[in-house]
DNA sequence: ACAAAAATATATCAAAATGATATATTAAGA
DNA sequence: TCTTAATATATCATTTTGATATATTTTTGT
C-alpha cells in the first residue's frame, strides 16, 4: 500500500466547516487540533495547492485597498466526497514522540538530580496544557441533549484532558521513585565518608 | 536554530550499551522503545553511516562460514562525548499524532455507531498494548534498592502502562457519551414514526 | 502621538522521517 | 520437503519538519 498524504484530509476536513486561507488554517489548528496533530505552513501551502489542482478546493483572490492579499479556500463537492470516503478507512496507527523519555532511558548516564528536573519540568507543562484545555470544558450532558453534533470536538478536548492527566500521574509517581533513589545515594555517601573518617 | 537529528542520539544510545547491527538496532527499538519512539530501517542505515564517517562508531564486518555479512557498530570515546552532551541538552517538545481524534473531530460526518466502533477498536488495542507491557513490570522497591541504575528503563515502562491506561479510560468515557446520543436519536426517530403514523 | 510589539498573511527550502519495497540467506516447523 | 519465520542490509520517493524571509496592519505601552 502507497503512503497516503494525511494532511490533505486533515485540511480538506477544516475548509469543509468554513472557507479559510492558509493562514487561518494554521491559527486553527494551532488553538483546536495541535495536540493532537499539528501542522506548518510547509505543508499547508503546498497542499492547498495541490487540493486546487485537483479541484478539491476552490481558491478565491480577494484584494481590499491596501490589505495583503488574502487567498480563501472553499472545499467542491468533489473535495466533500473526498473527505468521506477517506473518513470511512480504518484508522492507521497513532505516533507519539517523547524526547523526554528517550532521555530518560539512558538516565543512568546522568546526576539523580537532573533527571528529576527534568521530569519536574514536563510535568509542569503539562499542567499548564491541562489548565489551557479545562477552559473549554462544557457541560458534556447539555451538549448531548442540545447539540449531539458538537460532542465530538468535545470528546477529542476530553482525550487530551486524560491524557495530560495521565503525564502528570506519571510524573508524580516517577519522581517519587528518584527521590527514593537520591535519599539512598545520600545514606551510601555518608557511610562512605564515615568510614573515611573513622 | 538549525534543526538537529535526533536519531543520531538514539542510536548512539543504543550502541553505547552493547555493540549492534542495524538489524539489531531495529529490533531493539521495536521491542523496548517503540511505543514512545520508533525508527525504521530508512533512518536507521544512512544514520549509522554517518556517525561512521565523523567518526562517533566503529564499524566492523563480520564474515562467518557462508553467513550473511553483518555489520557490527560499536560507539568510540568521541561517540560517547556527543551523547553526554545531547543528554544535557533541554528537552523539546513531544510530538503525537492520532489520526483517530482528527477522525472523530469530524465526527458528524458519519453515523454514530461508526464512531462508537472506532473507539472500541482502538480501546481494544490499547488494552493489548498495555497488557504487553505489564508483562515486564517488575517489583520497582526491589530495583530502587539493588540496581537503582536499572530504574531508568523502569520509568519509562511506568510511562507507557499510564499512557495506555488513560487512553482506555477516555474510550470508556467517550463511548458512553455516545450512546447517549444513540439513545437520543432512537427516541426521535421514534417519535418521528409515531407521528407518522398517527 | 509615536515607537515597539503582536497579529495577519504568504512563501520557500534543506534536512529529516516515513513507509514501503527489494533481496538473499538461514533456521525452525509442519 | 516445503513453507514460514527470522536474520540482515539497502534504497527511495513521498511526506513532514522546522526554520527563515518578507511585508503589512493592528494593538499596546509610554
Amino acid at each position: 500500500m502507497a503512503k497516503i498524504n494525511k494532511t490533505r484530509y486533515i485540511i480538506l476536513g477544516i475548509v469543509s466547516m468554513k472557507p479559510a486561507s492558509g493562514y487561518d488554517i494554521k491559527k486553527w489548528v494551532e488553538e483546536t487540533f495541535s495536540f493532537f496533530w499539528d501542522i506548518g505552513y510547509g505543508q499547508i501551502y503546498p497542499t492547498l495547492e495541490g487540493l486546487e489542482k485537483d479541484g478539491l478546493v476552490f481558491k478565491s483572490t480577494q484584494i481590499e485597498d491596501g490589505r495583503p492579499i488574502r487567498h480563501e479556500y472553499e472545499i467542491t463537492p468533489a473535495g466533500r466526497e473526498e473527505l468521506q470516503k477517506w473518513m470511512t478507512l480504518p484508522v492507521e496507527e497513532e505516533k507519539c514522540r517523547y524526547e523526554i523519555l528517550v532521555k530518560l532511558f539512558f538516565g543512568y548516564m546522568m546526576p539523580v538530580e537532573e533527571n528529576i528536573r527534568i521530569i519536574e519540568e514536563f510535568r509542569d507543562k503539562k499542567l499548564r496544557e491541562m489548565e489551557l484545555l479545562k477552559k473549554f470544558d462544557y457541560d458534556i450532558q447539555e451538549f448531548i441533549n442540545t447539540k449531539p453534533q458538537h460532542v465530538y470536538p468535545l470528546l477529542t478536548l476530553l482525550m487530551g484532558i486524560h491524557s495530560f492527566k495521565s503525564c502528570i500521574d506519571w510524573a508524580d509517581e516517577a519522581i517519587g521513585i528518584l527521590k527514593q533513589v537520591q535519599k539512598n545515594n545520600e545514606q551510601a555517601n555518608n557511610t562512605d565518608n564515615n568510614k573515611q573518617e573513622e
